[in-house]
DNA sequence: CTGAAAGCGCTAACAA
DNA sequence: TTGTTAGCGCTTTCAG
């Protein structure tokens, strides 16, 4: 649509070479105030905005970032938006969204990285899920500098940002077997921002500190993230099931839960707590409202994206592997002196 | 990082020219066979991957679209995503995310469509929101081929996609009227992706039709789009007041009055009706459930998609202002009857 | 301090 | 059917 304003035509009217605009838009200290005056002015009056495609290609540079999720682990990505987003922006980077998984077409992750790989990205942000490993196999192999957000990675150009799965899972089921409560359930869909298997290793060892043991088989249920799906199942479940404490990893499974037990008639937290995790809005709604497990997803999105510019300036980097504190939000589905 | 195989390094390969590589990768038909297949080869064993940045700059086509939305506006816009990711991949556009409104720098949407334009996306989805006609106005400067979604618009190389909030809100509000019920009161945040405006409108006609008069100065309440602020507003109004239905512009402002009214003692909905908008997760966890309207999201994203990739392509459109429908779910907040 | 000129990697006439 | 060549709009030496 339309001729855009080139650098020649600022180069023109200002009456100086292209070079010498070239250099007052990058902000190079060299040009004389009184030449910058007459570009700037130039490029006021002809409304010129440098075309990033072309600076990308004479730079290799794209100052674009990509982040890359399944469709179904958007619920949690979406309130890391916020935070990579506004940080992006304040690091003048754009960004570009690669979801996988959706219905119908078959896009093996391959396909998207290759998207990426195309598309010259300076970076990517993964996001912890079934397919990680192969995702970081790609990344690597095409020498993409990443961070992946939800599980501890390592390698060079990587880095990651992730809440402690284990320690979160250890503390919850540490405080109930104090309390000689050792029906625990554990609850959890298959794609999982918070590593679900390291929450089931720290469940574990907490039983082993009790010299007890914590039967995966039977104490962890496989669930849907869709609660019209996960609500019957419970509902079926809790007719003739009822535990101590059902510790889920997403707030939305622990809804469910909640209005499922409610229903056949089990009073939380009276007979029964349930505890969230994640601490969203769903926690608050739910009634009674939901004891939950808050993890800054906000910071975890800013802490990401500047680590992957940290990455990508190659600055001196503390720790390329951040681990966030949790804390947990005790509310109405767990007893008072819990 | 690391060099990047390109076209000439193709061609080398191949033994052939880089325009027959670049014939052979953009599928034009004049190759022969036996040469397209020793370039595949070539390209295969480089693995090479063709620099959209430089393909962007040589065409002018960038195949991106851009979405720009207040953050505020994303528990919106997040439901679209997915058929605008799963769109955008099948017609082969990558999507840029632009955010406005976030907290601290001052971010005016002149600087966001800046951005929008120096990155050369080839269009734009905009969403109804506040600033809405400041950023038409922008897109239309900068000859950007946009379609918007909430709100119909009018323009070259524009389109729209929405709900039709007037109806929506008359249906609703003349089932009422229709059972002498006029104590009606709307709740609505200030962003929202349905045109609040006219939503009042199609409430102020319905009114009419029963020679009765609807005053908004009174009839509606404005509240955050945070539950941590909308429940505690409500808890305080409820305490004096109580309505035949509390209609909101969106199903999470509904949750906030449903449990503000119920912890009021007013039973919903033998005293008290309330209905919510979009449909969305909150209505089914809600206790009573939420009765609410329902708006196909999902496809407002896909056909925004479509719809821009259209006049993009100066294909043949029928409309360029597309009506979605809604449907209105009943469930337990409102009366069985109604 | 400024200009000339050589790319960045690819597409698209135009020739052959 | 294939190759040659001139850009696309910008950055970046290298001279001056």
């Amino acid at each position: 649509m339309g001729k855009n304003v080139t650098i020649y035509d600022v180069a023109r009217e200002a009456g100086v070479s292209l070079a010498t605009v070239s250099r007052v838009i990058n902000g190079s200290s060299v040009v004389k105030p009184k030449t910058r005056d007459k570009v700037l002015e130039a490029i006021q009056r002809l409304d010129f905005k440098p075309n990033q495609i072309a600076r990308g290609l004479a730079t290799s540079k794209t100052t674009t970032i990509a982040i890359v999720f399944p469709q179904s682990l958007f619920a949690h990505v979406k309130d890391m938006i916020g935070g990579i987003g506004d940080t992006s922006r304040r690091l003048d980077y754009s960004v570009s969204i690669y979801t996988t998984d959706e219905i119908g077409d078959g896009n093996p992750i391959e396909t998207v990285i290759e998207k990426v790989v195309k598309s010259r990205a300076d970076g990517v942000i993964l996001f912890n899920n079934e397919e990680i490993e192969k995702e970081i196999t790609l990344v690597n192999k095409y020498k993409i500098p990443a961070v992946v957000i939800g599980t501890r990675v390592t390698g060079d150009y990587m880095g990651s940002i992730f809440a402690d799965a284990k320690k979160i899972a250890y503390e919850v089921v540490d405080r109930y077997l104090a309390q000689d409560k050792s029906d625990i359930l554990f609850v959890s869909p298959k794609q999982n921002l918070i590593n679900v298997e390291e929450m089931i290793v720290g469940i574990q060892e907490a039983y082993q500190k009790y010299h007890m043991n914590f039967d995966a088989t039977k104490q962890v249920v496989r669930t849907s993230s869709h609660y019209e799906k996960s609500y019957p199942q419970f509902l079926e479940y809790f007719k003739n099931h009822k535990h101590d404490l059902v510790f889920t990893s997403y707030d939305k499974e622990a809804v469910a839960v909640v209005n499922a037990a409610i229903d056949n008639g089990i009073q939380v937290p009276d007979e029964m707590d349930v505890i969230g995790m994640m601490n969203t809005s769903y926690a608050l709604i739910c009634r009674p409202s939901l004891t939950s497990i808050h993890v800054p997803v906000y910071d975890m999105g800013a802490l990401a994206v500047r680590l992957l510019t940290k990455i990508l300036n190659e600055e001196e980097i503390e720790d390329k592997a951040v681990v966030i504190q949790h804390l947990l939000m005790p509310r109405d589905t767990t007893k008072k002196d819990f």
